[in-house]
DNA sequence: GATTTGATTGACT
DNA sequence: GTCAATCAAATCC
């Protein structure tokens, strides 16, 4: 049916022991749906002036732009060309895009794809895997560890990621990005959450999780608009 | 210049 | 399950 073929399958498998720093650019330089899975497992670092926090990557979601991929993507905040905001999205893969949304949230993307095409994917969970007691003190009212990064915003938050790091390099400091030596292994993917519209729909499967992950998000719907 | 919306979260019934 | 919070960016007129 659809109309939009379900990507998806990433195309190559990561060699034992990781990737160094230059092939992990490359890597991250391929399609969002290819770059999505691969980094399940991987460990983003945040080192700022009050201390460092990793997550464990857990769920992402890919999104393309308009016009450098296959098909359009209506759920991305590239579909109608670039803006002050997405600029980061058009730039190098390995740079973050961070977003500010609903009066008081950032979410942050790893950038995909090549220098001048838009791609990235959204960091939506997490398990903190260093720097606990710091992730605690950014998100008080979290009840158990697991929702320290269990959803975008939390997981920004958790890193202490805002939009002053939006554009800036995830992969030299204050940042790290490590890939698991082993890529995973059980991988399920779905529709978008909160995306509304077309984008929102299986026929945009771009949402990648580990199977059975305790500190994936639950997945909500996009709020739908009342006629 | 005005209005709408949002790649969400947390509190509450 | 429902809904308010809160404001920048995008969209509308």
């Amino acid at each position: 049916m659809g109309l939009i073929p379900p990507v998806a399958v990433p195309a190559a498998r990561l060699p034992a022991g990781g990737v160094p720093g230059p092939g992990l650019r490359e890597l991250l330089s391929a399609d969002a749906r290819q770059v999505a899975p691969q980094l399940l497992g991987a460990v983003l670092t945040h080192e700022g002036r009050d201390g460092l926090v990793s997550v464990r990557i857990t769920e992402l979601e890919a999104y393309l732009g308009p016009h450098d991929s296959l098909h359009p993507d209506p759920g991305s905040h590239t579909f109608r060309g670039a803006t002050a905001r997405n600029a980061p999205m058009f730039g190098p893969a390995g740079h973050l895009y961070v977003y500010f949304t609903y009066g008081m949230h950032h979410c942050a993307n790893i950038v995909c794809g090549p220098d001048g095409t838009a791609s990235a994917v959204l960091l939506r969970a997490g398990e903190i895997v260093a720097g606990e007691e710091l992730a605690r003190r950014r998100r008080p009212t979290s009840k158990s560890p697991k929702d320290l990064a269990s959803g975008p915003a939390r997981l920004a938050t958790a890193l202490g990621i805002t939009t002053a790091d939006s554009g800036r390099d995830a992969l030299g400091s204050p940042f790290r990005l490590e890939l698991p030596a082993e890529p995973a292994l059980d991988i399920s993917s779905g529709p978008r959450v909160g995306v509304s519209g077309a984008g929102g729909t299986h026929d945009y499967p771009w949402r990648f999780w580990l199977s059975g992950d305790p500190t994936v998000s639950r997945y909500k719907a996009a709020k739908a608009r009342p006629a």
